[in-house]
DNA sequence: GATGAATGAGGATTCATTCAT
DNA sequence: AATGAATGAATCCTCATTCAT
């Protein structure tokens, strides 16, 4: 059942230079992040990515294919590049300061993508499950690993569960980001990354 | 046309102690929490607060008057007691500590409803502004001013921004119940509080 | 079933000098012409004519009945005072233009009234076969008559079928009175009454 | 909104020789007519009509506007076709009874048709205004124009006022029209336009 | 007689998905 | 591979009617 892979195609379908499969993925983006997923049309989709409604499930196997793949593949190349990022930093603070502001970037960077990774990806208990139990999971044990880290080194004190710091931070990261989605002012997201540091560093003390 | 209110009726109409409004929105939060908002079925609803599914609409005004009343009322009745135990304590940090409590009691008391609350009052866009809009921001800004006071007070350093403190705070207690609600372990929502309270004023260092 | 008659009732209840049962088919008439038989609510009914929605049934055996009613007691009276009307007259051409006076006067005293008579009770088959075959057949053959009799007495040519005049008549009288329900204009239904008459005793040539 | 228009498709669908379009107008003419308007459920249409529930929607955009398209499209082509005929002929007179003979014919052909036409197309007032400004209005004015010109070239009374005698010609096709739905007896429609010709052109004296 | 809270049957419509072309 | 016309399951809500008070 579960797909998610291009039909066998060297003909590499440009639209703005991207193939198919790409651009339903971005127009499933918009189109979820503009209506919200259960009132999200499937024919809105195609037709934002210029295909016909049936060729989507030549790609994948449905709407929740589609977000299921989304989030998939996002978080993959999102723990990706904030493992190559973290591998050239030392010292447990600073590599927490890669952190937050890898996550307040990446998130910053795309509105959409940042409104289907707070709002839609969490529309039921079940998806909220899944997700926490693969990928979230994963970016939870690298923040988590850190702490461990530096609670090891003797750079942070050793009287906090790590796991529980590692929440911590992503639950902060996450109000940022949803924070910054539903204002009406515009800012850099990343603007905040140093205070955020700071308060988890130093406390408020 | 929002209505929310009962008909006019002063017959305390009982089952298992609670009027037709109560069980309906208690119905209702379960039935959420189970199936999420929009795999609801009214009728479900109905069925379990023992009422036919017309009843439902001398009640309310939808299924969606349903979610935004019971986000409504409990957040209203959590301010209020939250306001409540603030006015006994002195100090801004004992007072975060109280704010801390509360929230991860609150919640941690009734796992349907901390769900309705987690997962599904956020299912959209347009139900996330609505809601930080009003009660939400409310809530941030009493966080806000307990910060503001402590700085004041020379108990809080000065050179965070409060705001993004409350934030802060606020995501923090935000993600550990929802960690707590998809955690397969059982666990009181409410142990974590010192552990929170500890590195939010004393930082990880 | 069919009930339609007071509940043994020999307190006048009032309401601007009438009775519930009157006041009730007066609302309903007016409900009924302004929104449609179909989309009449029985709960505006009720408010209309001030009794509870219950009370309705207590006279009445249900919407439809209402609507039975409304045409049966009007049609009843009209026919009456058509009758009463016609006992002095002489000669079918002066009964001719007095029977249709009487009806461009009956209806265009109420507008409400006709707009039931017009549209609302013509709203199914079944409805029209039901008073077509009824009152509106003792209609069509008091109007038969003065026909016959016109050619009996020599006044009327003998080479039209009565039946199909008094229809034709019917079906003016019909038309006059739908057209002026729609018309935006202002006008007396019954200044038309002379103009018909001339039509029909003495054609277009 | 009002779509009542094909989707993009060549290929002739055929069932007893007919488009999808067309079937879905004829079932609708007999379920409307069989039952009603409001009784009629736009799944027996589909039934009828051989396709899914779902496909009327893509031809239609709801119930109303079958009503509407069947309105619309029957009245447009009776009118075209009264005009071609009413070419061919001269003389006042002559041009009514063609116009008279018309009427009847054509609903005379197709009972359901006449149903609609008769009873269904009139359940609203909304209806009748929508109507009677349009295409009813186009028709009367026909007619009206016939009369003026036989006034003008002498061949008719002038003291009677075009429009209504418009009206009473309208009124009594009209009314033999919905007399012959109503008949238990079976009989041709147009068998009676000689004689509703010499009434109007003659007069009952 | 009167009330009006409660009932629950009933149906138009949407839209994800399929499949013949 | 691509299309898009066709499908049909699935559900919220309305409102005539009932009946306990």
């Amino acid at each position: 059942m579960a797909r998610s892979s291009p039909p066998t195609s060297n003909t590499p379908e440009t639209f703005r230079g991207t193939s198919k499969r790409e651009r339903i993925l971005r127009a499933a983006i918009d189109v979820f992040a503009q209506n919200g997923y259960f009132n999200a049309k499937v024919s809105e989709i195609a037709k934002g990515a210029g295909v016909a409604d049936g060729t989507i499930y030549l790609y994948f196997d449905g709407k929740e294919d589609l977000l299921i793949t989304i989030f998939r593949e996002h978080t993959r190349s999102f723990l990706q590049s904030l493992q190559t990022q973290l591998a050239t930093v030392r010292g447990a603070d600073e590599r927490l300061r890669v952190a937050i502001r890898h996550h307040l970037e990446t998130l910053g960077r795309d509105r959409s993508l940042a409104v289907v990774s707070q709002v839609e990806l969490r529309h039921s208990l079940k998806y909220m499950s899944l997700f926490s139990q693969a990928e979230v999971a994963d970016y939870l044990n690298m923040l988590r690993d850190i702490v461990v880290n530096g609670q090891s080194e003797g750079t942070f004190r050793r009287n906090l569960h790590p796991q529980l710091v590692a929440k911590a931070i992503f639950g902060i990261l996450d109000e940022m980001t949803t924070s910054w989605i539903l204002s009406e002012k515009e800012y850099a997201l990343t603007d905040q990354a140093e205070q955020i540091a700071d308060l988890v560093l130093t406390g408020l003390l």
